[in-house]
DNA sequence: CCTGTAAGTCAACACCGGATGAGTTACTCT
DNA sequence: AGAGTAACTCATCCGGTGTTGACTTACAGG
């Protein structure tokens, strides 16, 4: 696992990476372990640096965990792209896209690290929901033209996150198995309920 | 917060309910912070007692940890009861059940200590996918007469999941502020389309 | 009454993780 | 070439955690 690398004192010839490489290995460990589950030293070890410079580059393990997690999505293409094409359709379009998100994601998922920390730190689910109320959420509601649009929004919010816990953070067995098309067609006519189906007033 | 309550030594008069208390504060620190998140301190201290007693009861943290989830449920009788009668009209009976539950649990809400929990700590994850296959998801396929029964009540638990999340760790505005029936009348279709709807074989 | 056992506290240990500050080496700019 | 700064490591501090063992007090059974 850590590489035995020789470490010598000093800056290193030639530019060496480590302040990506300390970003990845964050994003990696924060995804597996959450924000508190993660250490310093661990993420240290991963990059093959020493803990300290970790601190030189970030400050702070909490600045080390926003510099990490911020997102590579941009909601504002997004939505306006998996919106053109009208409401119908729109429940498959959306789980077709999270489905490929995640699997792209892979194991640096900050998705996945976000849910994780927020579980037992109130600033992450704070971050969280922060970030999706006011990028998603206003955002998709203000397009949506339909009765009640940020419940309808926060519905499919909390289906896909449901998702995600059950498949990598649980791991329940058939959500593991299942391919991606199984996955599409269970999930696209439950989305596209929650979005255009009938709600009270 | 913590009450200062004078402390003597040895054996109190009387019998003093300490075992329970513990184990109370025990949930609903655990639910509020998960099982990496909660000390042994805190609990004791909520519990105003000793956190030696803590360990005199229980032994370990992990100990008290499984003590304290024991939940409340008994799938047993559950699941016949929700499907006896039939599968008409069952995702709404489900709907019902799972928020009503959720109401009565509250604060000290073992489901969500466990997911929170799960999180940072596979023991955790693991005890949950266990239960829920074990007394949840083998039961409910057996009585389940469609095609994939697992696969079903696995998109139940991941949306049912999803909501605990979404609402009680995020804090999504929406669904903390949404009436049980709008919730119900949201949830009812998606959960029985999960159920009983169309699924690739 | 007396003895074992359970309930309860106190003080301390050992460990771990975040943080810090000093010291070292390399790049960059003038 | 020289100075300043950025990258880097080392050793250490400090607080918080689970856990332990010794000790004290009450109860229950013979």
């Amino acid at each position: 696992m850590t590489s035995t690398t020789i470490r010598r004192m000093g800056r290193r010839p030639g530019s060496s990476g480590s302040r990506d490489a300390v970003l990845d290995a964050a994003r990696v460990r924060f995804a597996e372990q959450g924000y508190d589950g993660a250490t310093i030293r661990g993420i240290a070890a991963n990059a093959g640096v020493d803990p300290a410079l970790v601190h030189h580059f970030f400050g702070t393990k909490e600045r080390l965990f926003v510099a990490a997690m911020h997102l590579p999505l941009e909601p504002a293409k997004l939505i306006p792209e998996l919106l053109a094409p009208g409401l119908d359709g729109l429940g498959e379009r959306l789980a077709r896209h999270f489905l490929r998100l995640m699997r792209e994601l892979g194991e640096a998922n900050p998705m996945i690290a976000l849910i994780r920390s927020a579980a037992a730190h109130p600033d992450a689910a704070r971050m969280l929901r922060e970030f999706y109320t006011r990028a998603v959420l206003e955002r998709l509601a203000a397009e949506l033209e339909t009765s009640r649009p940020r419940l309808r929004a926060a519905l499919c919010a909390a289906q896909m996150i449901g998702l995600g816990v059950a498949t990598f953070i649980i791991g329940l067995r058939p959500l593991v198995e299942a391919d991606d098309e199984t996955m599409v067609a269970a999930l696209a006519p439950a989305l596209q309920h929650y979005l255009t189906g009938d709600l009270p007033p």
